[in-house]
Formats: C-alpha cells, structure tokens, sequence
DNA sequence: AATATTTTATGATATAAATCATGTTTTTCA
DNA sequence: TGAAAAACATGATTTATATCATAAAATATT
C-alpha cells in the first residue's frame, strides 16, 4: 500500500538471527536459499502501513527487527489492535492461506525492518517444506488460542482488569527498555485503549489511577512497572 | 472425559456424505483408510462433554451430525461460548497441534454422532497428506479471522446488535427446520447470553423487544425470524 | 400427580464505562 | 521559533448494561 523509503542490508536468511525462533525456524538448504533470493528487506517508519484491510495480499512480511500493530476498524472508524508482531514474527500470512483479502490492517508503531516473500515463493515452499507446514499450524493455532481468550476477557472482565493485563502483556511482549522497568513499546494512550477495547479516556483515567495507586509510574508514553506483583493481581489472571 | 453411551454405524470415510466439505476432502486412499480403520463412532447425549478445558488431547473430533458448542469458563465461572460446530466439522486439532491441553470444554447441544480419530494417526497422516495440511491451515486461518472479527464486535458494538448478529449466525450456522423460519438449534436463554457476551437478562430482555417489534417470534425455545431484513439493519453488519 | 428445580420473564436499582466538555501539555511542522 | 494540531488529563453527565429481586412458567424428579 505504502512505499517503504529505503532498504536494509539483505542478510540471507541462513544467518538471520531472528529465523531460530520463527515459523522458518526448520527451513534449511534450496528452500531457504528460495525464499532468502526472493525476499526483499524494506525499512519500514513509525506509522507506515505494510497492508491494509481490505487488500489484496502478495506475499508475507517476516519483521527482521522492529514493532508492527495488526488491527482491525470497526463500524464507527474504531481501531481494534488485534495482535502485536515483534522481531522474528511473520505477517499477512493469514489471508493468504485462506486466499482472501486482509482483513486486518498492518502499521509499524517504530522504524522497523521487515522482509517481504512473494506469494508463489512463500505457497511453493510451504508446499514442499513440511516442517515449515508444522510450524505454521503451530502458529496459527497459538494465535487462535490468544484470540479466544482475548474474547472471553473482553466480554467478561472489567476495563481495569484488561488494562492490567494489556500492561503485563505488553512487558512479556517487547520487553523492557535496557534494566530498567520501563516498557520497551511507546503507544498513545489511545492505542492502548485500542488494545484494551474501550475509549481512550478510560485508558487515560485508568493509568493515572495506577500511576497514583503506586502500580505504575508514567512519565510522558514511557511507562514503568513499578509493583508487577500487584498488578499481576488487578490483572486477576487466576486463568492461563 | 464422559463415556458415550452408544455408538452407531461405522462408515467408511470414503462413502461419509459430510467429508466433501471438511478438511478430510482431498484425503483418499490408503491415507483415508488408515483414518476410517481406526476412528471410533460415538453418540454424545445433550449435554455431554466430548473434551474438558485443560485436558490433554488424545486426538480429533468429527461430527457426523449434530451440534457442539465449544466454550472457555471464565473467572466467575461464568461460559463463554467461542465457536460453534455442526455436521462435518472437526474439533479438538488446535490443542493437538499445538501440543497444549485443551483451552476451551466441547459440550454437545443435542444428541450426536461424533466420530473419534486417535492423535497418532491423525497426526501421521497428517505428516504425509498435504492437501490435508493445507485444509488445516485453511480451517484455523478462517477460524482466526472470525474470532478477531468477534473480538473487535464485542469490543465495539453494543449488545442488541450482537444480539442480532449472533442471531443470524445461528441461522448461518444450523439452518432452519424444515421450510419454516425457525431456527434449527435450540438454545437456553443463557447459552445465547453466552454466545452474545452478556447477561442472561439482558438477552432476555432484548430477546422479547425484538419479539414485540415483530422481529422474531418466541415460542419456547424456538425462534422464527419474522423479518430477516430488519435483523440484518438491526445487528448493523457494515464490515464483512 | 405432586413437588422441587430450573428456566424465563420483568421491574427496580446500581454502576461501570462512554460521552461530552474544557483546559493543559506535548508534538508537529511551516 | 512560533503557531497549529494532536495528545493528554480530568471533571461532569449520561447511558448502557449488570445486578438484584421477585414471580410465573416450564422441566425435571420423586
């Protein structure tokens, strides 16, 4: 959709560090010589979008390094952030499975590398390449599993609670920056009321509840996890 | 979990009118015949458990011909219904593929039968049959798809459409009986706030404006759609 | 058949969370 | 650098929906 400005050094995917732990984790040989010849490696910026709901899709984007929002608008224009991709996850694969259009819409949240495999190439290895069949079952399935769950809390937890969680969920997923407890990922208030499914006031009102209670400390978008323990407990995730 | 009461005819796979369109579609020969050798054909009562949230997986579910929901308990113990099979469709491979126990309690809503096919084979002809592969990936990337469509509803839209949407998607799901506009599945009251996301009252509630703006009809457990149309303007489906 | 239990139905009330409103701070960019 | 726009913050108000309460109907059980 967008056009990524510049390109990064196309590493082959053999020695990519990221490919341990990817769905291309026991792809090896020819196969992987195929899908690294035919990858292109585009440095994506904050806000950029790598597809768009509603597109068509030509290939997967495998992020090399970087933070992608997958989301989803709904009726009245609301973003619902669906997924967060981090280094090593693969994206658009989804639709092209099922040979329909996205029905998500993929943005970077910071300058990101992200590689993108054709189509043909991706379909064609994945015909022959077993393992790599396995693991995307594995994925998927994974990703299935999250989605239900997400769904349960959303319609049955309250806002704090899911906001806790969002929290906690995002340290497990980006990290922390360096040793401190600062999150690693810088989201909008309102991107995060998109994450937790309710309005950014809320969000807003929310956090600085925590940030008084002692829970959290917010110092513009940066915001550090003071007491994990008690917001593990407002999260009340006795599930999972 | 629960032991079946009785079993019925073992079919050959091959001759089973419901495969055509299941993942098993493209499946022959021998591959299919390890799979029919070794499946076990059993009815499931109202009510009875095929699988339990947190067992281990000991292979996959067909369903011959009934209706399962499948459901996670949240914390208040409270069901949240999260997908809903019918005749030819497959449940319990997403823990299997993942290798997790199973996240979510599969519950018969009328009598079934539900064929029963053992992990090892499932998953060894799954290991040679690609096409069967690619059917999987299929199921759960369009299994994906809806579970963030309902995520992003249940976040976003108030319950009387959900109400509505989940109404036509029971029509979807199970048809009609006969030639009339009732609904083919009889669901209670709670298993629709269930399925809706939201208090068994509010659905009652909701359930009975509809009836009296001539909507729907209730009679019982029954629910005739009166008028379709309406339905559709009521649940407000601008996306998909 | 009679009693107990569950499900359905509605009204009253409470409350969580959305919306509206306004001011402040931060960021953008001309 | 300064003006404009966007993001953040917080108070006031409204509203959708949950909860509580009670009764009738339907189902199940003895």
């Amino acid at each position: 959709m967008s056009i990524p400005t510049k390109t990064f050094d196309h590493l082959h995917c053999e020695v990519c560090s990221k490919r341990t732990d990817s769905i291309f984790c026991c792809t090896n040989g020819e196969l992987l010589d195929e899908i690294s010849d035919s990858k292109s490696c585009s440095i994506y910026k904050k806000g950029q979008v790598l597809f768009n709901e509603g597109g068509h899709p030509f290939g997967v984007y495998c992020v090399n390094k970087g933070k992608i929002k997958v989301s989803i608008v709904g009726d009245e224009g609301k973003e619902q952030i669906v997924r967060l991709a981090k280094d090593g996850d693969v994206l658009g694969y989804r639709s092209m499975l099922a040979s329909e259009r996205y029905n998500a819409t993929a943005i970077a949240l910071e300058e990101s590398q992200v590689c993108f495999i054709p189509k043909e190439v991706f379909l064609s290895v994945l015909k022959t390449d077993r393992p790599l069949g396995m693991e995307v079952m594995k994925l998927l399935s994974t990703q299935l599993k999250e989605a239900e769950i997400k769904l349960t809390h959303l319609a049955q937890k309250p806002v704090r609670e899911r906001l806790a969680e969002t929290l906690l969920f995002l340290k497990e997923t980006y990290g922390m920056v360096d040793d401190t407890n600062v999150l690693a990922v810088q989201l909008s208030r309102e991107e995060i009321a998109n994450l937790v499914g309710t309005a950014t006031e809320t969000a807003i009102r929310l956090l600085s509840e925590l940030n008084k209670e002692g829970v959290i400390e917010l110092v513009g978008k940066k915001i550090k996890i003071i007491n994990q323990r008690q917001l593990l407990r407002i999260a009340n995730l006795n599930d999972y």
